[in-house]
This record gives C-alpha cells, sequence and structure tokens, in this order.
DNA sequence: ATAAATAAGATATTTAATGTCCTATATACA
DNA sequence: TGTATATAGGACATTAAATATCTTATTTAT
C-alpha cells in the first residue's frame, strides 16, 4: 500500500464535496484551488471518482462536481481504494502467484493480518466526520 | 508504506539465518539459492542489514552471513524498516511539512493512527517465531 | 602468493507516478 | 440554432524510484 498524490487528492477532493453536502455541484477550478490540486489532474481523479459511482459529474458551462450519496455512506476506505486499487502492504499477499508457500507462510500470516487491520480502520472513518472537523484543506469555510 | 522487493528479499534472508541460529554463519550463495534471491542483490541488502547491527559479513573464503542477535530480540518491522526506512503510509503523515494542516487535520490523525497501529502489528512478530513455523522459504529444513 | 568470497560503487533497465497538452463532447444561453 | 464555456478522454512528457547487473577492490583461508 502506498497512497499515492492521486489518493491524497482524491480525498481532499472527496472531503471537500462532503463539506458542501450531498448534490451541491462545485466547479472544477474551485475544488482545485481550495483543495491545491492540479487542475488537469483533478479531471483524471474525478474520472476515476465518477467511474466508481462517487461522485457525478457535469460538463457544460456551469459543469462541476457533486456527490452521489451522502458523506456518511462513504469511507476513507472507499475513496483510497478507488485510486489505487485494493489495498495490499506486499506483492506477496496480492499477488499470491508470486509466492508459492502462501499458504502455510507464517510471514504471510503477518502481513495479511497488518492488511485486514488497515482496511478496518480506514473503514471506519466517513467523509461526514472528516469534513466535520479541521481537515487538509485550508479554511474552505467561506460563503460563496 | 510500500513493502518493496529489496523488503521482501530482506525478511526471507533474516528467516533464513533465524533457522540456523544466532552466529552460525552462511555463505551469500547458500541464501540466495535457498531463498531465491538474486546473489548479487543479495549483496545490496545484506550491507544494508549489516549497516543496521543484523548481521556480520565475513569476507574471503568461507565467507558469509551471520545473524549477531537471537532471532527473539528481532522484529519484522525492524528488518522492515531497515530496507525501506521508517513506515508511512502516506506523505502527509511521513513529511509534515508537505502538508499545512497537519496539526488539526482530521484525516491526518487517522493516517497518524493506522500507522501506529500497522507498526506495533509488525514489532510485535519476531524471526523466531517467523522461522520456527513454515515461511516463504521452500522447504529448507535440509541437512547441509 | 593464490584463489575464493564478499564489498562498494557505477550503471543500465524497468516500472510507476505525476503532470501537461490537445482534440472531442456536452450544455447553458444569447 | 450558434457560440462560448467547461469538462472528457486519450496521448504524451517528465520525473523518480525500484530492481538488477557489472566491474573493480578488498579481505582472508590455505
Amino acid at each position: 500500500m502506498r497512497l499515492t498524490r492521486a489518493g491524497e487528492y482524491a480525498i481532499r477532493c472527496m472531503v471537500y464535496l462532503a463539506h458542501k453536502g450531498k448534490g451541491i455541484q462545485v466547479s472544477k477550478q474551485e475544488i482545485a484551488e481550495r483543495a491545491d490540486i492540479p487542475a488537469h489532474f483533478l479531471a483524471k481523479i474525478a474520472q476515476d471518482l465518477a467511474r466508481a459511482g462517487l461522485i457525478a459529474i457535469k460538463q457544460g458551462p456551469k459543469g462541476g462536481y457533486s456527490m452521489l450519496k451522502n458523506p456518511e455512506e462513504i469511507s476513507l476506505l472507499e475513496v483510497v481504494e478507488v485510486m489505487i486499487g485494493e489495498i495490499f502492504l506486499n506483492d506477496c499477499v496480492g499477488r499470491p502467484r508470486t509466492c508459492k508457500a502462501s499458504k502455510q507462510c507464517s510471514v504471510h500470516k503477518v502481513w495479511e493480518e497488518a492488511r485486514a487491520q488497515l482496511r478496518r480502520t480506514l473503514g471506519k472513518v466517513n467523509l461526514a466526520e472528516l469534513s466535520e472537523s479541521d481537515s487538509c484543506i485550508p479554511v474552505f469555510l467561506v460563503h460563496n
């Protein structure tokens, strides 16, 4: 597992949208500026988030992005895994074929456990909680 | 955090040595073959392990590697962190400078917690346990 | 002294992430 | 219905890191 920059950006984008609320549309530009994400890169990330059913994208003038679910219904894990795929801590667990002995391997078991634990921790947190308290996004409690 | 191939190899190498026992010297070639590690790559990895005080390296004919501590005294976490540095799950936590709001950020807190949990899990397991039961290394319970 | 075994550093090779650019498409509004 | 605006989607460039290999140097047993 490695949270890529794309992953961090996706979280920021979703936290920003969550703060606005379900169904509230926000322009790409606004998100890019306020959440400090390169605009072109955000476009990519948004496409992934849309494909995963987390946000809706509207084209044209007054276009933008909006959350499709309630922030409570989206976990941090969900956002992360949309961007980087299912979380694994090592190849051995992620691609069992590369490891001959994974079935009985004691090392393997530890990584499996660690992985499950990590996914549980990230799965317990939802976007509502994250957007209520302070977050990475610099003061976005501004009227507009 | 991403367990690199070098990390996986280091674990295999250490588990192999642990199985032999503290102070028992094994040639690089033997380890490379039995633990399925590219020999040249193993040399690099061994240098890191030696620098960290985990193994001793002996040059010359009848040279090789040996464990400097009892297997019980070395945790999986220790081996991993020698190879990939202190474990972090994301940039934000690893390099706080890149994130302005890390102090009060709610997302940051989750990653911190997840990180601590992961390190605890890996820290609880030692090489003795790992080498006693079956592991990644294909049947090395062979006399020589 | 010689041969064997590893050290250390330089240098490919590969892979992935990151970021940018260009053309296409959708849509609000005049 | 046409035009301007905003995003889509794919191609491409750049950077960075991991992985692996090769060459020369050093150590040491005999």
